[in-house]
DNA sequence: AGTGCGAGTGCACACGTGTGCAGCCTCATG
DNA sequence: CATGAGGCTGCACACGTGTGCACTCGCACT
């Protein structure tokens, strides 16, 4: 049986309020009875129970987080991100994967929400109902999705994905190329949106072309089978929607015998480690994912301690470009 | 306020204790009275009180799981398997990254030991002493870590590495391969002496060569580093550590224009996703690690649940070899 | 009919903590 | 010295649940 606040409030000579307000709030106490209980609490080896503090606080001190699929690299560096500054805040972290199943997230937000002040959701591909009621059940912070109907109880966690289309097209351009293809591929996600209609505006102001080529699963097998599409139209250079298609681009065109990047240049999206393995290296958009989750994390936990909202929408987060060797000046055809 | 169990029991004429019962002890509620309470409760939005629950209990109904690094690769598949086998227990799952600091990892187990019934530690860089010291506080299992002291409640969660490296060098072998070499990573980990020791033995029974190239770090910068040294080495293929330094080894290789596998051919170890995406895609020996994660809470849960405690040691988690393009019949020199 | 038994239920209490309220003491001020 | 203020502490209670114990009741058996 652990120790209880009342085993050191009975060595250390005072109540046990005392004790209990030796550890929340601390500048309640004399100095010197403080020193006093905590020392001795340290002795004991008393460590405050989190469930009975729960019990009267309504607070757990750990925040939710919901990821579709943590084998998919894009996440983990969100959730690590996260995790290290919510230590730093003092939470705990509760980690749930759906599986990519958006029938499931509810379910498991539902039961997630029980147990934590708080909840980030990663990219979540719930409908902007369950979003809606998920946001009535915890304070929630959003990461790569908008809510349409202001459901969350802080800004969404951005990516300035104009910006870095805007950046991958110009360094193509700079490049000499002026037919771009964009290998899009399909998902429910808003970043799908956004990167496609910068995409189509980016390659219009600039006066070059901008073709699409697809759409295929943003999956490696979806860029492999992008990859004969990309040879036959008639573009030089091509973004892809993401880091892990334009892995499977570039394998299936090394299958192919192709020169890369002198047959094609390649872009990438995401900037995940496995961008600076593959063969030739892939140039891409570099996304701060722990920086995101860190944020997210800050935003919660402003809004936990009751601080003024910030008023003003906050600012995506900036992508940089990382510019590698799948992607060369055009040779003179 | 959220309803309570007092709210259900006044609407459905019961008492408190029923009310309890029909959720945590349904089998000594009569039906017709369960199936009430349950229905009013529904209706109320009445959901248990986690905090109170376990304060009575002492259970959380949590699992923790320490990983040194979740932007590693390796850790989230572990991570992914454990978390979908706990949830499939009832258990929630506390993730906790300790950044590769061992001096770090005994104050995170502490903190988080309190929030849980059971630990995972996953290739914790922790001393014997203060895994000693964590098994007190909690069960605990290990994996990919032995416990020289018996420390751990339950056995800990191992891989074949042995066989591992059998199914490498016969591969290899078999393709007619006699001077092999072991580019080997820096780690502490018992991985690292297993594999190790495990090559040695094995091309000193099929009567090969096997010569040792390294140590480096086990990381994409290390095997990169390792190139020129296996490039050296009087050897026509190399197992390498793991599936990350032989990324780096490939990619070094590729850059220098030597002609892969022809030259040399490489075989990885581990199995992560990034294996199949370098070019030439890797030959690697796969653990399984969602499995790892699995059978670790697996274990934990039947020791929860006071299981007997399986005597015979288990066997380690098999490894199966994976043939891609990074191996080849040795050229006709 | 009397007895025993088991299933179902209620009562009372405990789990470990936070906090409003009241009381104490000290100290400064009038 | 009288008074008030403010810092510090203790008392008592509440948070929502689980569970041992006692009690009732219906039923089978002698």
């Amino acid at each position: 049986m652990a120790a209880s606040i009342r085993d050191v409030a009975e060595q250390a000579g005072v109540s046990a309020s005392t004790v209990s307000r030796a550890f929340s709030r601390p500048e309640k106490v004399d100095a010197a009875t403080l020193r006093r209980v905590l020392a001795l609490a340290e002795q004991i080896g008393y460590q405050p129970s989190g469930a009975a503090r729960s019990l009267k606080t309504g607070r757990t001190g750990a925040l939710g987080i919901m990821v579709p699929d943590l084998s998919n690299p894009f996440f983990p560096d969100i959730v690590q991100g996260a995790q290290h500054r919510a230590r730093a805040h003092g939470y705990a972290v509760l980690l749930v994967d759906s599986g990519e199943d958006p029938a499931l997230e509810l379910s498991l937000v539902r039961s997630l929400a029980r147990n934590v002040d708080a909840l980030v959701l990663c990219s979540p591909r719930m409908t902007d109902a369950e979003l809606e009621e998920s946001a009535l059940l915890r304070p929630l912070v959003l990461v790569n999705r908008d809510a349409t109907g202001a459901a969350a109880a802080t800004a969404p966690v951005t990516i300035d994905n104009a910006g870095g289309v805007r950046q991958a097209v110009r360094h193509l351009h700079a490049l000499g190329h002026t037919r771009i293809g964009y290998v899009s591929g399909t998902t429910a996600s808003r970043s799908y949106q956004q990167r496609l209609a910068a995409f189509v505006a980016e390659t219009s102001a600039a006066g070059i072309r901008g073709d699409l080529i697809g759409d295929y699963p943003p999956t490696v097998d979806g860029g492999a089978a992008a990859a004969d599409d990309a040879l036959l139209a008639d573009v030089t250079a091509v973004l892809v929607y993401n880091d892990i298609m334009a892995a499977g681009l570039i394998g299936r065109l090394s299958r192919l015998g192709v020169e890369l990047p002198a047959r094609l240049s390649i872009v990438g999206f995401d900037g995940i480690s496995l961008s600076a393995l593959v063969t030739p290296a892939l140039t891409t958009v570099r996304i701060p994912l722990a920086l995101a989750g860190a944020v997210a994390v800050d935003r919660l936990h402003a809004h936990l301690i009751g601080a003024p909202p910030d008023d003003r929408p906050p600012a995506p987060l900036p992508t940089s470009l990382i510019v590698r060797a799948s992607t060369a000046v055009l040779a003179r055809g």
